[in-house]
DNA sequence: TCTATTGTTTGATATTTTTCGAACTGAAAA
DNA sequence: TTTTCAGTTCGAAAAATATCAAACAATAGA
């Protein structure tokens, strides 16, 4: 059986938001979610990468509470907790998707 | 004479902002600097940090593009760049406003 | 000029983070 | 049941970051 820790709303803690957020390839990830929804992982625009290390950053932006998982099978789907992030901390996604995407 | 390099508008980068806000220490500097204006660095609310390490974060925060110092006499005064970031990241500074001070 | 004050820079070390391959897990398909 | 597929976990190595003490720089004041 699958559990999993997400963070509830006021468990979300803005530093270490900005320290998931931090990293090029995170911050790819998340601008690539915030744009076009949910996506398992070989929808994330990133490349040179092996999976381990994808998972890895995949696990940091779930324990910050910046992503959510939805499993289907032997898929993981993964989505911005958009309403999670705006009653938290308002403004955060608009800034995200104000921002053209980073280059990896 | 004193030559330093601060990004402009265009050149602050989310990510490295993302990146510099992403230590609690950093975190506690700009909430500081977000509430209470201009300080120097012994004004900044961070105990047990030596003063070469200090000199470590405001580098990495005026890199950033968050921080902006101002010379007067032997101390160096800093304050967010508030209106610059409004421009590039609007919501960003509320967001550090709205969130408690965090611990360290 | 000498000294104290405020802060930066340098160099070194400790810690954290990023990264990968290999082994593993669970689910679906053959 | 065996294989394949999608992804996680483990263990190790490499790279980046945080930290400090000591040395340095610039200014103000005695």
């Amino acid at each position: 059986m699958k559990t999993l820790t997400l963070p509830s709303i006021s468990e979300m803690d803005l530093t270490a938001v900005c320290a998931a957020l931090g990293d090029p390839v995170r911050m790819k990830i998340v601008q690539c979610l915030a744009r076009s929804g949910e996506k398992n992982c070989s929808g994330f625009e990133v490349e040179h990468i092996s999976k381990s290390t994808l998972s890895h950053h995949i696990k940091i932006l779930r324990e910050s509470g910046l992503i959510q998982p939805r499993f289907q099978g032997k898929e993981h789907f993964y989505s911005l907790r958009k309403e999670d992030l705006d009653r938290r901390f308002p403004g955060m996604v608009e800034m995200l998707l104000n921002e053209p995407a980073s280059k990896e």
